[in-house]
DNA sequence: GATATTTTGCAAATCTGTCGCAATTTAGTG
DNA sequence: CACTAAATTGCGACAGATTTGCAAAATATC
C-alpha cells in the first residue's frame, strides 16, 4: 500500500480531518526526508501559516506519523518507522550531509541488551553518529 | 590529573584566557552533570550575564570540552569524554529521569561496525534511548 | 605596571514556538 | 447539493531562547 493511502487511512481512523496543511506537510516531509522546520516553513509560507505548520507537525508527531530527529543541535523531520524503514544517521561534520543507514539487526540487539541491564524497557531509540563520510575522508581539506 | 587542571591546561594550550565565566561555567557543569541551559543561567545570573553563558558554552563545545545532549527535544549539558567517561542515556518517559549507563564495549563495537559499512569514520556518537525505567515499569500508572 | 588582545556586559534584535479567538473548512446527513 | 456541527486554520500578539554589535573591563605578556 502506498504510504500516501496509508496516511489518509490513518487520519480517517483517528478522526482527523484531511486538511490542506496536513496534506502538504506530510507530502513535504515524505519527499524531503530530513528537512528542517525552518526549511519546511520557508517552502510553504504563505500558503500555510507558520503556526499551522507547527501545529500540524506536532499533531502528526503525536499520532506517530512524523518524528523529529536531533542531529547535534538542530533537528530534522522524518516519517516514523510506520511509514518508513527504521534506520540511523551518519552525519558528516565536514560536508554536512547525512547518510541514512540500512536496518542493522545486531545494532538493535545490542542496544536492547544495553538497556535491559538497567531494567529499562525501550519504546524508542536514536543513534546519532558524527564523523567524516567516505568522500570527505578521501578528499581532505 | 584532576579534570580541573586538565581544563586549565587545555585553555592555555588553546590560547584561551581563563576568565570568570569560563571558570564558573565549567565548574557548574562538572558538578551538575546533565544541567540544562536554563538552570545554569538561573544559578549564575547575575554574576555572569546570560549572553556570556551562551558564548562560553559554545566556546567550550567548539573545543570539545562540553557537549549538549539531546533527550527528546530539550538538551542538557555535560563534559565530553575527554573530561568524563563515555556513557549513554536511558531516558524514562514516565518519571522523566535519565540514567547514565556504564561504558559498554560491545555497543561501541557494533556502532563502529555499523558506520564502517558506509566508509564513515566516527568522531563522536550519541545513543538516546527512551522508554520506561525499572521503577516505572513495576509501578504503573 | 603598561600595552595589546581577548572577552565580557549590556541592550537590542532575531528566532522559535505557542496561544486565543474569529473566520473558514471539513465531514456527515438528509 | 445544501445544511449544520465540529474540527481546524489564519492571524497577530506574545513568551522564551539565543545571537549580535560595541564600548568597557579583564587578561596575558613583557
Amino acid at each position: 500500500m502506498a504510504i500516501h493511502e496509508q496516511y489518509i487511512h490513518q487520519l480517517k481512523q483517528e478522526k482527523l480531518s484531511l486538511t490542506k496543511p496536513r496534506r502538504i506537510v506530510f507530502e513535504m516531509i515524505s519527499n524531503n526526508h530530513g528537512i528542517t522546520m525552518a526549511q519546511l516553513i520557508k517552502k510553504i509560507t504563505p500558503t500555510i501559516h507558520r503556526a499551522s505548520v507547527y501545529r500540524t507537525v506536532t499533531t502528526l508527531e503525536d499520532y506517530g506519523i512524523v518524528k523529529r530527529v536531533y542531529t547535534g543541535w538542530k533537528y530534522t523531520l522524518e516519517l516514523t518507522e510506520a511509514y518508513d524503514n527504521h534506520h540511523h544517521h551518519l552525519h558528516c561534520t565536514n560536508c554536512n550531509k547525512t547518510i541514512h543507514t540500512e536496518h542493522d539487526i545486531s545494532l538493535e540487539r545490542v542496544i536492547n541488551d544495553h538497556a535491559r541491564k538497567y531494567g529499562f524497557s525501550i519504546s524508542n531509540h536514536e543513534v546519532d553518529i558524527q564523523g567524516l563520510c567516505a568522500y570527505c575522508r578521501n578528499n581532505p581539506q
